[in-house]
This record gives structure tokens, sequence and C-alpha cells, in this order.
DNA sequence: AAGACGGGGAC
DNA sequence: GTCCCAGTCTT
């Protein structure tokens, strides 16, 4: 793997690879190569069993035993909405609506009104049409596949992903912003964000990624990771347990030392302040043209948007 | 491919 | 005030 080539160049040679190297990230059309899954794998799911935070839907500090309608519960709640704020509702809608049967016989008034304050309303009432059609056509269990899950209302691509490999244990993968923000830094993407190359490519990334043993514990702890480390804004480098394989932090590095060397002053302040910068940088080269600079700026332009 | 959908926390 | 978040459905 190339990184491991980089991290063995003496210091002074790191610019030069950089540049090099940023400028094959950013041709690579399949990623997947660029990929150390034997590190990566092992490496992120021995860091999730020690810092994994607790929720009730993993079965912490609550009496409702984990099962497939409360991972789809929980992972409904949670699009577009934050864990602190799902907790609370989780544990009132399972004592109301314990399992499928109860929710697919409740009306929409009483579902919204266990609904009410956590927004996206159109989220609770598929819930209801889903699980009307899981009583329906699933004999009342939620089925194990992402193809039928995929037939559910309200459960798309990450949902499916998510209880396929969460509640069933199957290797299927899963991408949200959190993932799609871990693998734009992990693997150095160039590649716009939020666009649809990005996605499709994150999805192929987290397709070859995901483990066969402890598929939904991996998953997890690739968002997990996402949300309390590899944060949208100053992540903690220091404590990622993939800050030796981070594409990312490799070139930030390589800027840092660079401007050590020429004694330039750095513009970042802090190893994630910098990794982000660079990213930056980055994002300004490929729209104007899709090449890369025979040097690297002594300044790093602003950030105008974050990977 | 783009727009709608909600509310709350972070900066 | 602005941006972003464990996305999905609908033009």
């Amino acid at each position: 793997f190339i990184y491991i080539r980089v991290l063995r160049m003496r210091k002074a040679d790191l610019k030069a690879i950089a540049i090099n190297y940023c400028a094959d990230v950013a041709t690579a059309d399949t990623a997947p190569v660029l990929l150390d899954k034997a590190f990566i794998q092992p490496a992120l799911l021995s860091w999730y069993r020690q810092n994994r935070r607790q929720m009730p839907w993993r079965g912490d500090q609550t009496s409702i035993s984990p099962s497939a309608y409360g991972t789809w519960i929980s992972e409904v709640m949670l699009q577009q909405t934050r864990v602190e704020t799902v907790i609370e509702y989780w544990n009132r809608w399972m004592a109301v609506f314990p399992d499928v049967k109860t929710l697919a016989s409740a009306s929409p008034d009483e579902v919204n009104k266990m609904w009410a304050g956590l927004g996206y309303y159109r989220r609770a009432q598929m819930l209801l049409k889903g699980a009307n059609k899981v009583v329906e056509d699933f004999n009342g269990v939620l089925p194990d596949s992402t193809q039928e899950l995929l037939t559910i209302p309200g459960i798309g691509p990450y949902t499916a992903g998510a209880i396929a490999s969460i509640a069933y244990d199957k290797a299927e993968p899963l991408v949200d912003g959190n993932v799609m923000r871990v693998f734009s830094r992990l693997l150095a993407l160039k590649l716009e964000v939020g666009g649809g190359a990005m996605e499709k490519q994150c999805w192929k990334i987290a397709t070859d990624l995901v483990p066969t043993e402890s598929p939904g514990d991996f998953n997890q702890a690739l968002m997990e990771l996402g949300a309390t480390v590899c944060k949208p804004t100053s992540p903690d480098c220091a404590n990622c347990p993939l800050n030796t394989v981070c594409h990312a932090k490799l070139l930030v590095d390589a800027a840092r030392s660079h401007d050590a060397a020429n004694k330039t002053t750095a513009p970042q302040d802090t190893p994630a302040a910098g990794m982000l910068k660079l990213f930056a940088m980055k994002r300004k080269l490929s729209e104007k043209e899709d090449s890369f600079p025979d040097t690297l700026p002594d300044t790093i332009p602003d950030i105008e948007e974050i990977p």
C-alpha cells in the first residue's frame, strides 16, 4: 500500500511524495485497492467495543431487549436527528408500541402524538404504513434481506443496511453522513461533497469493507467514529484508531513537515484544523482544473466547505 | 438531479 | 444568524 511506502520516507521527501500521492488517490477510479481491510476492520471493532456510547436500542440501561423492531424504530428516528434527542423518544415509543402488531393497530393520530417534537413527521406516518405492510406481507416479522426491507415504506438504502447488519447480522453495507465524512478523509476522496458520485463511491467502499464477522458492530463503529472522533469540525485525530492509515492525516502531516522544513508559518493551528484546510485546498483545485500544483502553497486558502 | 420535510445543538 | 445532523420520498 502506498501509505506504507510514504510513511517510511524521510521527512524531507514527504512534500513531494504527498503531492504525487494526492494525485494518485484523486485519479483512482476504485478506492478498494487502497483499503487495508486487515488493519481497519479489527482496529475499528476493537475501538468500538471500548468506546461505544450507551443507547437503549443497543440494550444499554433498559429492560427492553434489543429486537429488529426496536432497531427499525431507532434507525428511522435517527434519520437527520441526533442520538441524544432520540433516546427519550425511543423509550416512550417502545413503551406504547412495543412490537410491530401494536404499532400496526395504532391510529395516525396516536402515532403523531408519540412523534410530537421530533420533526419530519412524515417519518411517523411511514412507520405506521410500514408496520401495516410488515403485518400483511411479512407475517408480522421484519424481513432480514435488504431487498425485502427496501419494499417497506420509510426504509431506504441506509435503514435497510442498518437493520440487516445490526439486527440480523448480515454483512450488508450502510452509508450515512458520518460514513461519507469518514471515508472522504480516510481515503482522501477527491469528489464533490454531497454529490452523487461521492455517495456512489462510498457505497462501493462500504460494500468492500464490511466484514462477515460482526457486520453490525462494524457499521455502527464507522458511524460512531464519525460522530465522536472524525467530527465535521475539529476531528480528534490523536484519539482515532485509524490515524496511522488515514490518507487525509498523511497529507496534512506532510504539509506541516513542509512548513517546518521551509520555516514557513503553518496556517493551521492543529492537525485537525490543518486537515480540514488542506481539504479545502483540494476542493478549490478540483473546481478550477483537474490537476495539482507543483508545490504546496505557503498559505492554505480558507475553508469553504468541509468534506 | 434537485427540493421538501423539522427541530435542536454547535459555533 | 447559519450550518448540520444514524435519510427518504417526491417531482
